[in-house]
DNA sequence: TCCCGTTTGTGAAAGAGATCACAAGAACAT
DNA sequence: ATGTTCTTGTGATCTCTTTCACAAACGGGA
């Protein structure tokens, strides 16, 4: 089947799953077109059907496709029959956060642990999960079979906690702090730095803004 | 000068800026190459000097680019040489975590409001931030001229909240609910979902992974 | 001044991704 | 059965992005 799949065909695909367990859980539809998931997903129908095709061909000709049957398909592709089990290091603001962030479990993620350094943050029970000092995330990671490290700390502490991670066996990284993290081959890591996506939008402001149209 | 540059561009743009601030402020370095800023950002050093080269020449021949200047038109260029208001929707766990996120002040983002639908919230002082009842949002946007809106809501609210910040003059909108936002043209949207990003790193973990070169 | 090692800036080539356009398949009415 | 309408799947095309490759510029040393 298909090689190389870009990442931007992994985001959309993501966004189709998203999309579908949405219909098929609140809105009781049973089959959708191409063209009303771009729609809902920013997209066009052509670039659906495209992305669906490296993959195989789901879809009924006049018909559309089986709501329910293409999202496990595509549950399937991006790797979520089983449950993925996270641990998140630093137990500030935002890993506090992401501890006690509602859509976790419905999409099959697992947060098993959390770590900080700082002495005053161990043993707190954030959203069912104890606090627990760096020394013992290596057992943990073992013991629970951590595949994914979620870095929430400050810029300083995040390239040691991500060096921790994967020394403890790690092989995926989602990334808050601000900062490029250096890894080994063969480690994933996504970035998530709210200040980026703000000066992104700053940048369309100031440019397609207001010199885009005379509109005002 | 440079007429479309794509997202994929100032992405990166953003991203040097950042490591720029890193060197000049940090690492008092003066200088930096292509290849330096390549390294520590996650590219090539032909790309840097590509993406560069759209909004002029910065660097000389044989010896790089000055960090402080480069670092300057970056953010002349991103729209950074204001500062922007910005206001958080939502004051749960996100919404705090954000309220009290260090990096956006010496990144030139005020956070100067923060709204809710919960009584029980309304008041609260977060980050140094009071949290408003939705009633006066509209007032606040435009007292306070407040161009950039942060959603941290949940799904069910994350649309009718975006409208509102629309509909009070927000010309950007930052999203952390998972769910795709309809906005009126010439609004722009980023959104960050944490899910879909893991969601990516389960991707590369199943088949970049275990399998990551034989034949099938 | 002239040479040498270095690094930028940029056209040209290559590569990737998105869009087009249409034949083929499916349901349904007559 | 036949025609009509709808929508998928996919080669071909087009557009955008990245990489390549090299001349031009710079600083320093002799």
């Amino acid at each position: 089947m298909a090689r190389k799949i870009s990442e931007s065909t992994v985001r959309r695909l993501s966004r189709y799953l998203r999309r579908l367990r949405e219909l098929d859980a609140r809105e009781r539809r049973s089959v959708v077109s191409s063209a009303g998931l771009a729609q809902s997903t920013g997209t066009t129908a052509a670039q659906v059907r495209k992305d669906l095709s490296h993959f195989g061909s789901f879809g009924k000709r006049g018909q559309g496709y089986p709501v329910r049957a293409l999202r496990e398909q595509l549950e399937e592709i991006l790797g979520l029959t089983q449950r993925w089990r996270v641990a998140v290091l630093g137990a500030g603001k935002i890993g506090s956060a992401l501890l006690g962030y509602g859509y976790f479990t419905q999409r099959g993620f697992d947060v098993v642990a959390a770590f900080d350094s700082d002495q005053s943050r161990i043993g707190l029970d954030l959203g069912g999960v104890r606090v627990q000092p760096l020394s013992e995330l290596k057992r943990t990671f073992e013991d629970r079979r951590v595949a994914i490290a979620i870095i929430a700390t400050p810029v300083e502490a995040a390239q040691q906690s991500a060096d921790m991670a994967v020394g403890a066996g790690a092989r995926a990284i989602l990334n808050f702090a601000p900062v490029k993290l250096d890894v080994p081959e063969g480690v994933a890591v996504r970035e998530m730095d709210v200040t980026l996506e703000l000066e992104g939008l700053c940048y369309m402001l100031t440019t397609g803004g207001p010199a885009a149209d005379d509109t005002e």
